[in-house]
DNA sequence: GTTTTCATGTAACCCGTTACATGATTCA
DNA sequence: TGAATCATGTAACGGGTTACATGAAAAC
């Protein structure tokens, strides 16, 4: 069965739930329109996809292939074959694929609440049902928590050891996570008060909105917006 | 020679210039100490040590050794540890090593600029030139911005194709990286005010905390330091 | 017609973890 | 005396990258 780690697998699972795509086209929605993934390289993509095909999660098929009769029965064209003819290939999600996806979804162990897994998972919070929302979100409020209880003892135990700098970097950081525990807390907040909103295919989903001061997602402010060709990370 | 990848290395031969340590105790040190630094496991440091000494940077002594009955003296107390610990091998740093982390402390590159990289550089602001600083304060803060660039190109090509919780994840994310970008403002800000102040004593200077509102740690009602029995990651 | 970008893949390697094995010392 | 903690190590594996190899379509 192959334990193809989480993170990858999910979130492919996840955009190709939206729309079938080929795999270079996947690495870019993994790179850009999810919030925080990291980019994946090919290397890491393509077998990962494989794997995927072979658990029967995903079909190969043809993209956009150009003429002559595909003699052989597609998949891998071979070494020695001359006019070997590759095309796109474009990964769909069968039935099994869409059910897997439907299980990681509403399961949650103690990884969702680490950092990526979490960024992964609230990135399709807009399939998930708001009770596994909220697990995920309190439970990632409480590993910061955790996380910032051992920050603040060992601050208290060697604060005076330490050089100014040692002393802002960790100053710094204990920041940023009380930070991410107030975003986490407003969020929270909002999921109860809103309504329920399970389950938004690609029409609108803007509207689980207000219940109180904070109703549905905090509003926040907006940015400019210019064209810009790049792209690619790094 | 082996390329024993920077950070561990670099956080390794820093701790130990301070003083000699032996290995478990740097662990803790690894992790708690430094700012950001992930807990790396045994698997990976005491190999690491091992090359380190094969390069002659470390060397290793016995720690005190298992006391003789202890009716008298044989004074060695064991560096930097509360109480009588005792250890097996402690490693020191010797003149080569001493050399090599001066090196690498004034050695700058694109590596630099990289999240975990960059926490350990700062790490050891302490004992770097301020000019040095500067490079890798501005470096960084260059990199950031980059990466804000594209987040928000990102961003203008593909919001309206978007759900809520993507959106929400993504401002979350931009806006952690400008906060990070206006701390950096400040460092470098206080650098180029601040007096040189290499090789940090014990003294006060370089109060970079002249930001108003979010100046120096918010007072929270910190200092439960209960003994602790709880230390390791995870 | 050449360069760029799109597109797919693989093999070698790198950094690090997990799980295990071992033993000494402290403490109840 | 036995449990918890300190302390050191290693073999197997995991997840990912880099560098490479290939080829088709689009742009110039």
């Amino acid at each position: 069965m192959s334990r193809r780690s989480g993170i990858l697998e999910f979130a492919v699972l996840g955009l190709l739930r939206e729309s079938p795509m080929h795999g270079y086209e996947l690495r870019k929605r993994l790179n850009t329109s999810l919030g925080i993934f990291r980019a994946f390289s090919y290397g890491t993509l393509y077998p990962c996809l494989k794997t995927l095909v072979a658990n029967g999660w995903l079909i190969e098929e043809p993209g956009s292939v150009p003429a002559l009769p595909p003699t052989t029965g597609r998949g891998v064209a071979p070494a020695s074959s001359l006019a070997g003819r590759r095309a796109k290939i474009v990964y769909r999600l069968t039935a099994e694929g869409k059910e897997h996806f439907e299980e990681l979804l509403s399961h949650t162990g103690p990884d969702s609440w680490e950092d990526e897994h979490f960024a992964a998972r609230f990135a399709f919070f807009g399939q998930t049902e708001r009770e596994v929302r909220m697990r995920v979100l309190e439970g990632r409020r409480s590993r910061l928590e955790e996380r910032l209880e051992k920050m603040r003892a060992s601050l208290a135990r060697t604060r005076e050891r330490l050089d100014d700098y040692t002393l802002e970097l960790q100053r710094h950081g204990m920041e940023s996570v009380e930070r991410e525990v107030r975003w986490l807390n407003e969020l929270i907040e909002s999921e109860r008060s809103g309504r329920d909103q399970r389950r938004s295919s690609p029409e609108s989903s803007t509207q689980h909105d207000t219940s109180g001061e904070t109703g549905g997602l905090p509003r926040h402010r907006d940015d400019n917006s210019r064209p810009d060709p790049s792209d690619d990370t790094k």
